[in-house]
DNA sequence: CATCTGACGACCG
DNA sequence: GCGGTCGCCAGAT
């Protein structure tokens, strides 16, 4: 399978961003949903700027195991996402496509 | 070819 | 909020 479609669309999330498995698969509509996307990031090539971090599971928790989830987290963080425990900020953090030319609109500058 | 497993998500109790 | 079940697909053994 070409998960290249997928690395692509990952690729594409702007920094302090995130998506979710499920949106993912809903927007590349793979066959299978978000166990495809999984599968996709899994086969997810390292060091070939595929911001696999950005993919998070619905609600925004990290799924993935450690020590990958610290990392995950840690990444994450660092790019001025904010946790809420076990969970990403959603609402500030899910990315939607077609927005990436949106204008910052609401004063969330930084 | 049969079986198991795995970065999931939604539902139900 | 937590744990169990089901659907669903691809790759590995």
């Amino acid at each position: 399978m070409s998960w290249n479609l997928v690395y692509r669309f990952v690729k594409r999330i702007p920094r302090g961003c995130v998506v979710t498995y499920g949106q993912l698969a809903r927007a590349l509509k793979l066959p299978g949903g978000a166990r495809t996307a999984g599968r996709a990031m899994f086969a997810c090539p390292s060091g070939r700027g595929v911001p696999w971090h950005r993919v998070v599971g619905a609600g925004g928790r990290i799924l993935i195991r450690e020590p990958h989830a610290s990392l995950q987290r840690r990444l994450l963080e660092s790019e001025g996402a904010r946790f809420d425990g076990l969970r990403i900020n959603m609402a500030e953090h899910q990315w939607k496509p077609g927005r990436s030319a949106k204008k910052t609109g609401r004063g969330s500058r930084r």
